[in-house]
DNA sequence: ACCGTAGCTGACCGATCGGTCAGGGGATCT
DNA sequence: AGATCCCCTGACCGATCGGTCAGCTACGGT
């Protein structure tokens, strides 16, 4: 085996990150990640302090991120923010899709780990913004089912170019919440 | 303890519905039911085979239906197949909705199983249809778009009465998928 | 040449998992 | 009363889980 520095550690992450979103996080051993990443298992635990912390590293980056954009979202207003929220999402959706795969594949435990405690708020400005700041049923209805849709369709494995993915998404979320597309 | 024929059964599979809907079938151990359904570990597979059982008694009937209604959508053509694919597949969701969450929080494993063997299929015949028997990539991201987002929105606990959030999830449905409402 | 430290490992630990098994208790039959 | 069957249980099992620990190896500084 060669001896690089630690490539080790940013090997350890991107395997976890590729099982995780495989098998789910529980459905996961350090023994699984082990092998994948040709190491032992008590070598994953000198890099990390536990399992949690692998996911930790893993999910903070894109919960600090959605947690920046649903505050940027805060300064803008009706139709506005509806535009840039359904972007926003997407993009960041389509940036993270490994990782919003493990989230929403086991929610509840998820949103129960620290690093994800932000979340809650975040979802709630990104839904009231796509909701076009209305409390209304449909609207909340309606805004759920864009945030579940965009992020289910991106964790899925669908056979199409990130670009046309991308676009199909911004626009079918706008359609979806009855938006009038420029 | 009270003793009617075998209400244990019964009341096994009402707990372990809720359980697994609420914490994922991995999540959920053979203990946390029988604590839950007032019973032992024991007697759990005394009246199933095993925790695979349980899982295959309680997610049959979705199967069962969803794969019946992809059946009858083949029968029908673009128009008339879009909206009875899209009110069908919401109806569905939302009576079996403890059960999509089940299934959506573990998919890997759970097409996995047997028992949802028939889904890949069913599900490929009810996407083709939402899709208006396109091979366009943007009907096939909107198709699965409106299949994520009903789901996950009928297994998220949106405080919307039943009759409200079917309607609306099926006028969202057709907008997203771009159809003319009437 | 010596040593300290970073990187890594095999062996091991307690807890918990799904599942097995012999047997108890209470109805219902003959 | 005895036999039989259905429900149900406590005790136990092997496997696997996440995590600990003492110690090995190789390299850089002195």
């Amino acid at each position: 085996m060669p001896r690089p520095p630690s490539a080790m550690r940013r090997q350890i992450l991107d395997c976890a990150l590729r099982l995780f979103a495989e098998h789910g996080f529980k459905g996961t051993s350090l023994h699984d990640i082990a092998v994948e990443a040709h190491c032992s298992k008590a070598s994953l635990l000198y890099h990390f302090a536990g399992k949690d912390a692998i996911l930790t590293e893993l999910l903070t980056p894109p919960a600090e991120s959605l947690s920046a954009m649903s505050e940027e979202l805060a300064a803008l207003n009706g139709d506005q923010a509806v535009e840039a929220a359904v972007t926003g999402y997407v993009g960041l959706a389509m940036r993270y899709h490994l990782e919003v795969k493990i989230i929403f594949a086991e929610l509840p435990d998820m949103l129960g780990h620290p690093v994800l405690a932000v979340i809650p708020r975040a979802v709630a400005r990104l839904a009231d913004a796509l909701g076009g700041r209305s409390a209304e049923p449909r609207a909340r209805v309606m805004a759920q089912m864009v945030i579940g849709g965009v992020a289910v369709t991106v964790a899925a494995d669908v056979d199409v170019d990130p670009g046309t993915m991308r676009n199909e998404l911004v626009q079918g979320a706008l359609r979806t919440l009855g938006h009038p597309t420029g």
